[in-house]
DNA sequence: AATTTGCGAAACCAATTAGTTGCATTTAAA
DNA sequence: TTTAAATGCAACTAATTGGTTTCGCAAATT
């Protein structure tokens, strides 16, 4: 049972659904509508997603309200940052190419 | 066959694969070597990330060097923008409450 | 108290995945 | 020209995945 935020968001229902509970928390079954699969396919997704703690649960009544864990997402980002370097790095290169271009004029 | 982005970085070796050639072009064998799996395995997975273009193969000789596709990994940035606008939105209501506090202090 | 509603968990199934071994092909080297 | 090296591809296998249906439980509603 491999469960990391790069598998989780792997799929393209539960990549919805981290946008539709970003906007505002939602329940199982108001989240269901969304998708074209039965509310416990919804469920199974909402607990994979709970399992990486990109999401939480907050039980009101008897209704479970998921709202997402935005720090969470930010782990994303951070491994973004590595490449995020290099490419900020090209441009500089890039940069320093039309300098001297310039300076060549 | 569910090609995309963000499938292909689910797996934990194409994740090192790609990091591996963030720094410099390489090729499956020299890859290979940096993995507990057959050059076969490591193949299979340079040819699921070039189907979704984010790396890119150049023959050189009888040898073949992948290169990082930095732009499609910016993709991935790009689904996180809308986040981003989330967490940085966060941020600013938690100035406004702090602001307001002042006030009234 | 009986019923409905919202939910998760278990059992099952088809499809996909990641790995292996065994080839075939192309290029360099002896 | 024979041989070795670098690589991709196909066939097979075990594990994982995402879905469904059925069930049980707890909280509202009647």
């Amino acid at each position: 049972m491999r469960r990391d935020i790069f598998q989780a968001i792997a799929d393209p229902t539960r990549r919805a659904i981290l946008v539709l509970i970003a906007v505002q928390a939602m329940t199982p079954n108001a989240l269901a509508e969304h998708f074209d699969t039965t509310r416990q396919a919804v469920s199974r997704h909402l607990k994979i997603l709970t399992e990486c703690r990109l999401i939480t649960a907050k039980h009101q009544g008897r209704e479970i309200y998921y709202e997402l864990e935005i720090n969470k997402m930010k782990e994303i980002d951070g491994w973004l940052e590595q490449f995020r370097t290099i490419w900020e790095s090209r441009f500089n290169e890039l940069d320093k190419v039309l300098e001297t271009l310039k300076k060549n004029q």
